[in-house]
DNA sequence: TTTGTTGCAAAACATTTGCACCCTG
DNA sequence: CAGGGTGCAAATGTTTTGCAACAAA
């Protein structure tokens, strides 16, 4: 009892250039281009058949934007698989995530997002009032981060960080 | 593929060395019954009718569990208010979370956890496998947010920073 | 009285799963 | 050909909501 396709917002606003760096081929090359090539191997690399969908799926993670919810990449893989599942999105969303290709998010707010695991942690300083997002990486933070995780027993894969504030803009507008 | 019955462990750590009954007794009472105005006092500030309802949830939350479910606060209170509806806790919470008592955690797709928002500001370390949540401060990450914060002209007013990991028990599990 | 609150049940959602069929390897 | 993969629908589990009865201010 769902399937609509519902128009999507895409918000694609992040024009990030990806400085090169060579550490998880796979990785790599899918956030770089998405060929079909690359996607194959990712699959094979997890044991999993390829298929149609599933190539689908990675493409539209691989190209769409940062954060997407599975209604979001479903509703990109609807355009070219009208009749592609649900169940199929939620599934290889969790093998992948099961694998460390894809990151699950859940923040504040319900539905998942997921995100291809970055290769260097970088997170976020968000403006409240305009929503300009900001992009930055803290060498230092990522340490202590792995240190409190260490101290407490526990095995670090992933993080949420995220800086909220006003902008130099809108500290302005708001005097 | 789900996860069994996540036991949610208590936060670690705590080594609270307390002496006698007796003295656990009294220091409760009296914090009961301090417990008791404050707790009205804040429906007050929020605007909202103090109801016995919600100050047994609000009670519920001030001496249960750290983190708490929704499910778990409703059962709790459920021994004092055998009729009341998961609804009014689900309505309090949001309430109280709108105006910042109370923090809402959200871990994978565990059920949201509760607690008291706390005086001193801390964040969270989580495990992706059993949903344990463990509190840790780190003053120097706080002082590295505002940096990078005011590095990039940003006036800092919150952040989230939660970290996702396995804990000892489910390292072993896994292995 | 005038609103704000509550319980209940149904609704909304996000996510998962059972199952018969289909396709990759 | 075998076993994984898929779509569909139904099932879960959590959180929200409509509504009439009710209670606090």
């Amino acid at each position: 009892m769902k399937a609509k396709d519902a128009p999507t917002l895409q918000t694609g606003r992040s024009n990030k250039s990806i400085n090169s760096a060579d550490i998880i081929a796979d990785r790599q090359r899918l956030q770089d281009r998405a060929d079909k090539e690359s996607l194959k191997r990712i699959l094979r690399d997890m044991n999993l058949k390829v298929t149609d969908q599933r190539l689908a799926i990675l493409g539209a993670l691989a190209r769409g934007r940062i954060h997407a919810t599975a209604q979001e990449i479903y509703d990109r893989v609807s355009r070219s698989h009208a009749d592609i599942g649900f169940a199929t999105v939620y599934r290889l969303l969790k093998l992948l995530a099961a694998n460390g290709f894809v990151t699950e998010v859940r923040m504040g707010g319900l539905p998942a997002k997921y995100e291809l695991t970055p290769r260097g942690h970088h997170d976020h300083l968000a403006c409240t009032n305009c929503g300009r997002i900001i992009e930055f990486e803290n060498r230092d933070i990522e340490e202590l981060q792995s240190l409190v995780a260490r101290n407490n027993g526990f095995l670090l894969t992933g993080h949420v960080l995220e800086l909220y504030g006003l902008c130099p803009n809108c500290q302005k507008e708001t005097s």
